[in-house]
DNA sequence: TGTACATCAGTGAACGCGCGTTCACTGATGTAC
DNA sequence: TGTACATCAGTGAACGCGCGTTCACTGATGTAC
């Protein structure tokens, strides 16, 4: 146990800090401004403490994407607990993530940035693939309980697609549905419309 | 006429010089270390005559944007010349899409960008609006003309965010798909799969 | 047709700034014996 | 239980660099009279 004395020398939960401060960068200036000294700064700590944990910005960038995907993933698994039926899995999924988004929005920055990441990162592979799965075991599993002509690939890629697009295009669709004197979207709402829509096309050409 | 001694003290065309070199330096070095310097030194011209034509690294960028929607609209009037069918319409506006975006990243990093550019610029928004508009159309006819039981913006909304994040997912997805042993996806075909897939979800819904 | 002048386009030196990196260092912790 | 030492985490001064901005300037062009 270190005394109570002022701030002991040594942090206690450096990387942690750095990953919140990070965010928190991101989130204020944007990653075009992203400095490793600002991230320093806000973590309370001397701008070289940094590179004893992750090297470099693409080391720390890398692990804030890392957490990205393991907290996304936790989100889901949460919110899919008890539901069974992969239609409705679907549209948990996509609103989880949608909603994942808004509240993580320096992390979603930079889990999709391949220039500022280290692609090659066994962590951050292996956290991406586990999400991917999670969807992609459920399209199989809609696929194959309703015997539906589709191929897996081609419909993952659309689930995902379809909620990456609506992630990245939210702020410009209110936009133009202000312009159109409508109301804004509910995200939830939209997310469970595209699922169903995309559903019902699938189902309707297996007939 | 200038005469042919060296190269005259008024560039003629830097505008269009910088914004090709501005689309050349995202492209190799990102838009998070893109700097008005080096856009000029490209362009052949001290670095300070950005600033007559753009004010600065955002009026540059929202230029580049501009252009952007401007020619991404023209290359879909084009590819739609004679084509009268709603559904083969999206189609091709989504292939055109994709076409585009491999082939103008840069203007497509910056197009869906807001930190970066100046959301406020009227040409831009003009611009913008101009290309939705095109979507926008063919989404109302074909739900006019086959009587869909279905909300414009939800469909147009859903449109655009597929093809929206297939552009932006088109790496990773060629990624997973490699991880998985299968072949890579043909940008084209995928995009017709997934219209026509929306599509009979639409019509499944109207019965 | 000529001249004067305003305006526009581009130059290049100078500046201050924040950045990443390097370096020699110190403080704390763990481990071998 | 104590001591020595290696290792890990963090410091702070110094550096060189590219950046955007400012400034006084020059060269070219257009227009009024």
């Amino acid at each position: 146990m270190t005394a109570l004395d002022a701030r002991p020398y040594h942090h206690g939960d450096l990387p942690n800090a750095l990953r919140r401060a990070a965010a928190e960068v991101i989130g204020e200036r944007g990653l075009g401004n992203f400095s490793l000294r600002e991230v320093a700064r806000r973590a309370g700590v001397s701008h070289t403490a940094p590179a004893h944990h992750f090297g470099d910005m693409e080391g720390l960038l890398t692990s804030l994407a890392t957490e990205g995907f393991t907290t996304l993933t936790e989100a889901m698994e949460q919110a899919l607990a008890g539901i069974d039926e992969p239609v409705e899995r679907l549209v948990v999924m996509g609103q989880t993530y949608v909603e994942f988004a808004s509240t993580h929005p320096a992390h979603c920055d930079v889990m999709f940035r391949d220039d500022v990441v280290d692609e090659d990162n066994a962590e951050l592979a292996g956290a991406g693939m586990c999400a991917f799965e999670m969807l992609d075991s459920t399209v199989r599993a809609l696929i194959e309980s309703e015997g539906l002509d589709a191929d897996v690939d081609v419909v993952t890629s659309l689930c995902w697609a379809t909620m990456q697009g609506l992630v990245v295009l939210a702020p410009k669709l209110d936009h133009v549905c202000e312009a159109h004197g409508r109301a804004k979207f509910a995200g939830p709402e939209l997310v469970r419309q595209f699922t169903e829509i995309t559903v019902a096309g699938l189902r309707a050409r297996r007939r």
